[in-house]
DNA sequence: GAAAAAACTGTAAACGATTACAATCCAAGT
DNA sequence: ACTTGGATTGTAATCGTTTACAGTTTTTTC
């Protein structure tokens, strides 16, 4: 292994003046610095970042945690974040939790082992009190997520109205009686939908029935599942709203495999507006998340923490846009 | 910041038995461990990681180096790293490209600064010596591509048989004039793919015509340019191979628009098994790779890399599978 | 050309753990 | 009681950089 000595050897110069070389190179003279340069090229010398990382206590790290790196959405946010991330000097260190609470916790201890600068957090199903206690010492940012009557610095849309538009914009085309497919009810995200759900029913004097509210995963199979529940109960609803789209094309493909046609007999509504969504058929009419920015903005707002810098604006929402395709109409 | 010297000073040893209780515990006395273990407790310490990579010269980090994080082949690959990579207590550092060769050659320097102890790389586009080079020093293992004539160890399905295989099941369709869509030919894995179907084609006697090959990028719109191409030439073959689900999408897309059906005009054969493939409509027929344990073998591979363990297998070939639903038909 | 200022370079002490080696302790064997 | 040897523990070197501070050289100024 060849080290800043013997470069330093080499160059017959001192080791500091080769650190310096490589890290202000405008305070050492030109010579010196071909000298140097040489001498590093001839070894092919390449520093150890480690031995910097010690003695500057800092890594050039950042840990995400993510839920499912499976899941195009949370692929996209990680892809703003890296993006970011890189053009800053930075790197991402990756942590799937496989929406398993107990990883959630494990990823904490690499923030205070001092393995990364900082965190941002796609997920906060666990402990909050722990996530705020890592966070009086440490940057931390949550992307998408939140946590309640936290001050943790946040980036996401704002879910309650958007699930609020969404279902008003069911009630325009004439629908009263709808159905809603919620997330996982631990993580606040799905609350907050299904919150802006029951607002936006409220406030045009409609009456949710309970059975037609369930509880999903966000999986494609709950989705259907959920669906065949309705028609196994009868009463159906003229229209579903399900909170993500993976959901919504589950339900779509379980009213199909009853006869029924969508959007013709029953409106279905989804969220995320993943890729796919314009493909599937019928196209899907749902709620965009501008997932890459969200990861912009979070890891824009961890480098403002990292650096001490005054943070302007502790809770970030987005834009997010109801994007209307075939899956819904009017009844 | 407090260090082991301040565990040390609070429970009355020396740093080097701090240190041996949370690394080897069974060389230290009950008594003195539980002392040691107190003033853990009670200073709520936690060792910095640096100090001990840089003392131990490892990093307990991996690099991943992805041409698309976003694409769910890839992050399904990804996580069969990712888990078996935490089982074995090291954690995985993210590189995504951007499908960007300058940047895929950027991510060799983490290794070579010794940010990480080895790398797995799921695309191999760059400068195939570079790669080779690194390999030399460096634990390096290519999952999904490789590189031609080169002794890194590799860990893939063999893209050659499987489109062959892929290629001969149209053909027992009775299919003849048959369309090929390749992924962007710089990369082996495209290459092969290609090469296969040649195989399949010639192995049975047919011909075939140069137009009805063409070179896609592996994205949906690719899939949908390159079949309203084959429409604008006139000629139609009764059948499409298309390397990835995501362009044969495409292509069934265009051949919707046109007012054609999947498989009763055209059949169309995707590779990959996306999850939605059998959501789409009609079904995807495609050739499944098995990502997840493609990502486990490549990590486990790795690991005996590291730990200089032998390595029995150098070129490890998984199984793919001809899934068959509903996008072909007999002719 | 000497003194003062500026620019450059070198020495050595960090960073915070691990670990080779030395020192000590303690029980068992004589 | 006195070795002996194994089990614990402590001392201090070490990993490979960065950087405060001191020392040296060069430039500027009068």
């Amino acid at each position: 292994m060849v080290g800043i000595v013997d470069v330093a050897k080499r160059a017959n110069v001192s080791t500091a003046t080769v650190s310096r070389v490589l890290t202000r190179p405008e305070s050492v003279t030109e010579k010196t610095t071909e000298k140097v340069l040489n001498a590093i090229e001839a070894l092919n010398y390449q520093p150890n970042i480690l031995a910097r990382q010690l003695r500057r206590l800092e890594t050039k790290t950042i840990l995400v945690v993510v839920p499912d790196i499976t899941n195009p959405f949370f692929s996209k946010v990680l892809r703003g974040i890296e993006a970011v991330a890189v053009a800053k000097g930075y790197q991402v260190l990756l942590g799937d939790t496989g929406n398993n609470v107990e990883q959630e916790k494990g990823y904490l201890n690499i923030l205070q082992q001092k393995k990364a600068d900082g965190m941002v957090l796609l997920t906060a199903r666990m402990d909050a009190t722990a996530v705020e206690e890592v966070a009086r010492s440490f940057p931390v940012v949550l992307a998408c997520e939140y946590i309640e009557g936290s001050s943790i610095p946040t980036v996401s849309i704002d879910n309650i109205s958007a699930a609020r538009k969404a279902t008003e914009y069911l009630i325009e085309l004439g629908h009263e009686r709808i159905g809603y497919i919620t997330g996982p009810l631990d993580s606040v995200l799905s609350r907050d939908r299904l919150k802006g759900f029951y607002q936006g029913m409220a406030r045009n004097n409609l009456k949710v029935d309970p059975v037609l509210v369930q509880e999903g995963d966000f999986t494609y199979d709950s989705g259907f599942n959920l669906m065949m529940k309705f028609f196994a109960l009868g009463q159906l609803p003229t229209a579903i709203f399900a909170s993500n789209d993976e959901m919504a094309m589950g339900v779509i493909k379980a009213i199909k495999s009853k006869g029924l046609k969508v959007p013709e007999d029953i409106s279905v509504l989804g969220f995320d507006n993943l890729k796919f969504s314009s493909v599937f058929e019928p196209s899907l009419t749902t709620i965009a998340q501008p997932a890459y920015e969200i990861g912009e903005n979070a890891m824009e707002l961890l480098m403002n923490l990292i650096n001490k810098e005054e943070v302007k604006q502790e809770q970030i929402i987005l834009a997010d846009k109801l994007v209307v395709r075939e899956s819904c109409r009017n009844i």
